[in-house]
DNA sequence: ATTAGTTTGTGAAGAAATTCACAATCCTCC
DNA sequence: GGAGGATTGTGAATTTCTTCACAAACTAAT
């Protein structure tokens, strides 16, 4: 397949959200047009989107609605069940080992792993904190698909060796630093004071 | 000035947090080469990011660490402090009031604000969580920068109608939601739906 | 069955972002 | 103070992304 551009994606799942409110509301189909209106984006610009994957409109009419979410969640993935594990207990892994969104999306928060020993041991629901040491020899036999790296920046390369050799092949990073990995390796990196900083950017340049 | 997109602000923001661990180490001196392998792009992709704003670098030898990271401050608009309010008292709301990453980039956490009766007097360190429907009002005497939308989805739009009201122009929103202001409100939305949702994509799509 | 009115899917055009490539400049050392 | 080596700044070339624009395909109405 030719390769898919970010950006694309992140349509892709901002469309999915949008085909899944109006789902609830019954409404049985919709036009680019309508899409883009919500997206903030132009109706040429969702159909390029949604050509690169197939032709799934209709001519004179537009989407089906649940036949489009549908087709949506298959593009991305949603099908299955994604095993994700934490790996940093502080503050920011326990939010996420709480946040009801991993599993509503299919994301199943399977292990909690920490470097501290004072933390190892420590319950979280129905999840134990666990060494990292012991990462790669856990995921031999389970499987795991995506890390979340929540550790501070500067343990978070050396988080992501291990994550490397444990297998896995997405990362997503909260630590403030840009992360190495291998080509067949995905990052996906939010990072709270680069959003801050653009919208200082903003501020400070208005109307130049 | 020529508009500057948001790629290249996300990668001056990635550079300046590399000169800033750089000048800690006592490093005087960078090369674009040497920026660009730390930020994963080419070192000619770092001057024509940094030729956007002046010449900063000297021929032969590189750039002054501590010059540069100077630069990047004041482009970024890092040298006052940004007044923040934030909005949904919440857990979100609450990890980010005490998230200490505002401080130290400058962003001062000013005031709280809840739609929910129940939670309206609550204390949170220093600050206490006020109704929303003061929000222009108090915005009228204090100046605030820039409003933090950690509310649900359902109340995100209402709740920016209010800030837009209230004259603040920047938004960093963690509502699930795409959010419609003027042209003049700069948006930032943090997403972490969408964020796995790109991983997925990526695992669902590998090698095609 | 024909017409009028929509809306898709997609090549082609246009715009934007990235990379190339090299003259200009600076530093160091002899 | 000249030569050699390094690195910037930037037009030009290239690549990627977005928008345009229109034929093709569908619905509904008469």
């Amino acid at each position: 397949m030719k390769r898919i551009a970010e950006s694309t994606v992140r349509r892709l799942s901002l469309y999915l959200s949008f085909l899944e409110g109006i789902e609830r509301q019954g409404v049985k189909t919709i036009s680019s047009d309508e899409l883009a209106r919500l997206g903030g984006t132009t109706s040429a610009q969702v159909r390029k989107d949604l050509s690169l994957f197939g032709s799934f409109g209709k001519r004179g009419l537009g989407y089906s609605v649940p036949e489009l979410s549908h087709k949506l969640r298959e593009i991305l993935g949603l099908g299955k069940q994604w095993r994700v594990v934490i790996i940093g207990a502080g503050k920011i892994g326990a939010a996420l080992a709480r946040y009801r969104g991993f599993a509503e999306r299919g994301f199943l928060v399977t292990a909690v792993y920490d470097a501290d020993e004072t933390k190892i041991g420590k319950r979280w629901e129905s999840l134990t904190v666990r060494p990292v040491s012991e990462l790669e020899k856990d995921a031999a036999g389970q499987d795991f698909d995506i890390a979340v790296v929540a550790t501070p920046a500067e343990s978070a390369q050396t988080v992501v060796k291990q994550i490397v050799k444990a297998g896995i092949k997405a990362i997503l990073n909260f630590a403030p630093i840009q992360l190495s990995v291998p080509n067949d390796v995905t990052v996906r990196t939010v990072n709270m004071a680069m959003e801050l900083e653009g919208l200082s950017f903003a501020l400070a340049n208005r109307g130049e």
